[in-house]
DNA sequence: ACCTGAACACCGTTCAAGT
DNA sequence: ACCTGAACACCGTTCAAGT
């Protein structure tokens, strides 16, 4: 049942299977916690042999987010008869299940830099970028239309789901490097009475109860709606 | 004229010249560039003694963004009077200011964990967030409304900035942690044919020029624009 | 009071050596 | 063919020791 004896079995080491076990230590410790070597002992092998199949580490974290976001292409070939604000809307939720799925992982999607400069996550990807260039441009968009449409799409993805899996991942257990998932989390009443002491923070103390309420999902879907409303008036002009 | 020589005229070690250090470190040779080894160097003194003025490399970091997003509350309490549209355009534009000026160091502020997990970046302090909270409310908007504005322009002006920041941050050097400033950066040829090779990038290949074409002023103040006017709309209903 | 040397427990990575 | 041991050049951090 350990790691090792899967191996052993016959799954042999492999890309595919290393660069599962990143995602799966991402998911559970953060991106601090994926290590070689911690993903070698994971592995039930050297950290060396890792090497063998991936070209170093930064190799790994492309994999990584390559597999996360494998998915998307997949989405958009299947959404691309489809209208154009049905694409958009199945494409923007695709992204959004792997922020919910991933919280900890999510930030590596949006902060490692593409392959190329014109490329934004989290379509990172020339392919993905084309599919989505092609449905938009079938559809009676100017070229200058999709390609605004990529930036402001990705614009909108990144700033919405990278708050809310940073929320979501922090619930999961802390992020700050040094402290392990076991540190005691003051809850409400601790960090309350830090913040009263202030001078003049009536109004956060008054609606913090309102800050916090949880609202990610209907809010993504209006502020996409809103996205999808904009780019229609620009397409009608 | 070395780092050492300079603290030797009485400058000292102070935590204030520890951030500052820290966050020059950052712009020059991104976060990757910042160990406490290094940061001693550069100041002319060993590692071990930063440890006397800030409490580890994580409390380090929160100086550094904290260093970098105080002018952001400065900004906010001298517009505090003007239109809540007026405000707002401000406030946005100082943080961009804060992302075109320090693209390496830009990502610090959107992806750390704040303090309480109902602030988000970049306005990730209980005093931007009253300050934020209070000019609004002030203009007519209700509790909901002014909490639903702060969600709305943190999650935009990441979503814009993020993204601006990474493609100004390459051009300062790669971000790729193990390769210098001195890696050789193929330029556009060399980049295209290994493109161009594959089977579906028609468009993504004819619309290159497009793709690379930096807009980011404007994008951002028309994406502005566009808030405002939504939140104008909600606050007439 | 402030800085340092030495040490500890980690990193990523290479490469000759083992099986 | 595939994995490992040993080694190198780094990390963050602690603490007794120096000045």
């Amino acid at each position: 049942m350990s790691s090792q004896s899967d191996r052993s079995i016959g799954s042999r080491l492999s890309r595919d299977a290393i660069i599962d076990a990143a995602l799966s230590l991402v998911d559970r410790k953060g991106a601090a916690g994926l290590s070689m070597r911690a993903l070698g002992n994971e592995l039930g092998v050297e950290a060396m042999s890792l090497y063998r199949h991936v070209h170093g580490k930064e190799d790994l974290l492309e994999g990584v987010v390559d597999e996360l976001t494998a998915e998307l292409v997949v989405v958009m070939e299947r959404e691309a008869q489809a209208h154009w604000q049905t694409f958009l809307q199945n494409v923007a939720h695709a992204v959004r299940d792997i922020a919910v799925e991933h919280p900890r992982a999510f930030p590596l999607i949006a902060t490692r830099h593409p392959a190329a400069p014109w490329l934004r996550p989290p379509l990172r990807s020339i392919e993905a970028v084309d599919i989505f260039l092609r449905v938009l441009l079938a559809q009676g968009f100017s070229d200058e239309q999709a390609v605004g449409a990529y930036r402001g799409f990705s614009s909108f993805l990144i700033g919405q789901l990278l708050l809310e899996a940073a929320v979501r991942g922090a619930d999961v257990g802390g992020t700050i490097a040094g402290q392990g998932e076991t540190g005691p989390v003051p809850t409400g009443e601790a960090q309350t009475s830090s913040l009263d002491d202030a001078p003049e923070v009536r109004e956060v103390r008054r609606l913090r109860p309102l800050l916090s309420e949880d609202h990610s999902k209907e809010e993504f879907d209006t502020a996409l709606e809103i996205l999808l409303d904009r780019l229609e008036v620009d397409l009608s002009l």
